[in-house]
DNA sequence: GCTACTACTTAGTGGCACTGTATAGTGGTA
DNA sequence: TACCACTATACAGTGCCACTAAGTAGTAGC
């Protein structure tokens, strides 16, 4: 699929706070992951860049651990901050949804 | 619903072709159309930049009318390349929401 | 030593929604 | 006639976010 960039505005760093959700993980796995999820040309520049905004906004707990198979990793985890903020995110998601789905029903 | 901004970008635009397509009409009315959809902090000046957009992108055609009630109107409607640019909005759209769908299950 | 894979960093770019201010036509009212 | 409310458009400037691109570094196989 072409072209999501603006689309994705938003949505990306709730499906990086959702993933970090599901299990302790670092910024070349989230990527990964992302990839298999469909969003295929999500490259690890744009996650990195998410995950120092997180960390930057208090919303997630950071640790840094030796991989064995290259460089250290940082290991993210969601704070009560986070959860929030992500529980936000879908009530946001839901709601701009359901408008869409009311325009696109021609909806009155 | 609060702080909705980033979550529109690329949405709102779409939003906008969706009710052109479904009648002629104007910025004015455009706003008030969703202001009633739902999204109530959407205000002029938003969607006159967006309709100053899909006419440099050569989308819409246009024509000013008087209005008997006011200044002029700019009525307008979708041309060929606005009714495509539409489609693939909507296709962007599904794209997304099953990607975020997938997510939320925790898919694999 | 070279390549490939893993893993993180960061300065800069572009697009989009949004803010704020200005201009202008119509109608009501005091 | 002065003021206000509603209708209607225009446009310069702001901030945020995904993305680009180039760099550094560790491990393993040849």
């Amino acid at each position: 699929m072409d072209n999501l960039t603006e689309m994705l505005k938003g949505t990306l760093e709730g499906c990086v706070l959702e993933i970090i959700s599901g299990e302790e993980t670092y910024g070349y796995a989230i990527t990964r992951r992302l990839n298999e999820l469909g969003f295929t040309d999500v490259v690890e520049g744009t996650v990195y860049t998410i995950l120092v905004r997180l960390e930057k906004n208090g919303l997630v707990q950071v640790a840094k651990r030796p991989s064995g198979v290259g460089p250290p990793r940082k290991f993210y985890t969601l704070n009560d901050a986070g959860r929030e903020e992500l529980a936000r995110f879908w009530a946001k998601w839901e709601y701009i949804t359901s408008r869409l789905d009311k325009l696109r029903e021609g909806g009155r």
